[in-house]
DNA sequence: TGTATGCATGAATATATGTTCATGTAATCA
DNA sequence: TGATTACATGAACATATATTCATGCATACA
């Protein structure tokens, strides 16, 4: 018997791919940690934790709800950033409480 | 109050980042799940899988390598490469999971 | 309505990653 | 020991990603 195949299709291998690359990444990683503490932020108070330019923080955050990693709410003159899926604090989570790495 | 804070520090972080790299990428992708299937493979079983050029393939392997997850043992003429952590195939089973992404 | 605040966007640049091609090396075997 | 098989490596090139800088747009508020 030889059945080895690769059990995941290409649209799904990509899809993965490409959200798993919004997350590797130390400022990004940084921003799921502090939505894992506070529900949603602000693009101030996310700004004021990671002490980054603040352009530069909002590629990142656009980056991440380009791939539906992040959505958004506005509340006046504010955005608010949260987390649309558990899976990545998991992962995140994963890599964290793993010795090896 | 006002304590909000990234709970990781900075090496933790380009560490779980450099990790995370090293998996999102569709061949790589492809290894850890046919090395999910198998335990071990050579590089020639993997080839033959993949589809894809020798050289291309090697060039993953050895990243993945650099970045600690896999391992290799060389058995005569074949090169075997491996899993060094089970956390790495949660993730990808995370990903796949999961309905949003 | 003008001004300040909060955030987004685009172009330019810097840097990292992926891929190919040619070649090298290690182990086996005739 | 010379040829073959299995794999690695390095340079060159192509492409993607990250960062900065300047500017734009929306909301609120004086």
């Amino acid at each position: 018997m030889n059945s080895l195949q690769i059990r995941l299709d290409k649209k799904k291998l990509e899809r993965a791919a490409y959200v798993l690359k919004s997350v590797a990444h130390p400022i990004r990683i940084s921003i799921i940690d502090l939505l894992e503490q506070r529900e949603r932020l602000s693009v101030s108070e996310l700004q004021e934790a990671l002490q980054i330019e603040q352009s530069l923080l909002s590629h990142h955050l656009t980056n991440m709800r380009d791939k539906g990693v992040l959505d958004t709410k506005r509340e006046g003159k504010n955005v608010y950033y949260f987390l649309t899926d558990t899976t990545i604090s998991h992962i995140i989570d994963c890599i964290n409480g793993c010795r090896n790495f």
